[in-house]
DNA sequence: AACTGCGACAACTTTTTTATTGATTAAAAA
DNA sequence: TTTTTAATCAATAAAAAAGTTGTCGCAGTT
């Protein structure tokens, strides 16, 4: 009856994440006590902001987008998130509430931990603690660079951005680009549709882009980096 | 800074909702303090179907479509979550997470209160008591007539109980088969989305039904409780 | 006042999704 | 086994969503 199959198996083989590696025994059960395992399909939401937050969300599998929502409809991109990544870690620490929302770009597996369960043991293990430090410390600074992109810089550099951010994902995703529409792009750079559109024929015709269907290759990276600076 | 407005007014506004007359001040300032309010948009999930639940939502305003998930992408819809329903609410009681998913059919406008408030109101306040059970009862009744449906009746007797279904919500809500693919009117009757279309065709040759566009009116009510009956 | 940057709107094209239909098979019931 | 029932597959049509392009106007800058 069980609608999605969790076995032991999949669980210890989950946890081979580079993360759970310093857990001890007994930490690795009582994550295992406090868990549960969901495969949100694409399009399902991971996260909804301004819902209660009693977990955090482990990415095993799959890509989600992570966005924040405004008033009238806006959205404005923050990240891609990847296996192996938490979704709502601040949930542990301080809010009660997830302050962004998340979506599936593809089937996306997901550990779903009770938040006392990650709180005890960061108590307890130094090292796992610093993992998570890092991750914050990480995203942390990420934020800043997206305020300041949105600040003070313009279009060009804008998308320019938002192009580097996403191609350097395509390594490792090279399906990265389909996945995101031209609006998607667009709030990524906080920008509208049609200026992310326009932007982008521009660049293609400036050689520094490559449009193929809804791919997208970086010709000239070199030259984006500069608009970036540029602003 | 903060996405959705709220101000005392809308909650006192909100709270005029039946099952909460009967709440004292206290009991108010309980629900206060240990709610939210979110706006999910068109095609944001609600629950998510095994995820932690915390917390139980109550719909003030929009439409939701509640399913189980099964194996293969399948899904089967339950019901239509209209303002003044509670959603999750077992999660009160017994289970640690979601048993289904919902989604907004339109902007639902959702308040979300933390499980541990409303187990501590039904505690002291029976009458409130009375009335979760009522709901309870009744969602009861419901899955049993599903569960009839499912295991007894064939595609015929099916997909007209859920055009008596969907048809008793049209009075309060004149737009909701606009709101429902074919995909979803079959996932209702439990059949595949061409033998839906295909029934409601032969329905409509038979003036049993009209279709327009999207919208269907029911034409002869009588004689579809007599499909459904005859199963 | 002229210029720049960029969003908003409208018109239009392309792509994707949904709906429809018939033919074929699998499963269940008689 | 024969009949009935209904899913699956394939092909197409229709509707909806996404993408594209040009024009306009507003808000700051220069």
């Amino acid at each position: 009856m069980k609608p999605i199959l969790e076995t032991d198996q999949d669980f210890f083989c989950d946890l081979q994440a580079p993360c759970f590696q310093t857990l001890t025994t007994d930490e690795v059960e009582l994550v295992r006590t406090s868990k549960t395992q969901v495969l949100f399909r694409k399009g399902d939401n991971l996260t909804k902001q301004g819902t209660f937050a009693s977990y955090v969300l482990f990415v095993i599998k799959g890509l989600a987008r992570q966005y924040v929502e405004g008033d009238n409809n806006k959205t404005f991109n923050l990240r891609i998130i990847k296996p192996g990544e938490f979704v709502g870690l601040s949930s542990v620490f301080e809010r009660n509430t997830f302050n962004y929302s998340s979506v599936a770009l593809t089937d996306c597996q997901v550990f779903l931990v009770e938040k006392e369960a990650i709180a005890q043991i960061i108590r307890q293990n130094g090292t796992f603690g610093l993992g998570i430090i890092r991750r914050y410390v990480e995203q942390n600074s990420n934020l800043y660079d997206t305020l300041r992109t949105v600040m003070y810089k313009q279009m060009n550099g804008r998308i320019a951005d938002t192009l580097l951010y996403i191609d350097s994902l395509k390594a490792e995703n090279p399906e990265i680009f389909q996945l995101l529409s031209r609006k998607d792009m667009a709030d990524f750079a906080g920008i509208s549709t049609e200026s992310a559109v326009k932007l982008l024929k521009s660049f293609e015709k400036d050689g520094l882009i490559k449009l193929n269907e809804k791919d997208i290759a970086v010709v000239n990276q070199k030259e984006l980096l500069e608009i970036s600076k540029k602003g």
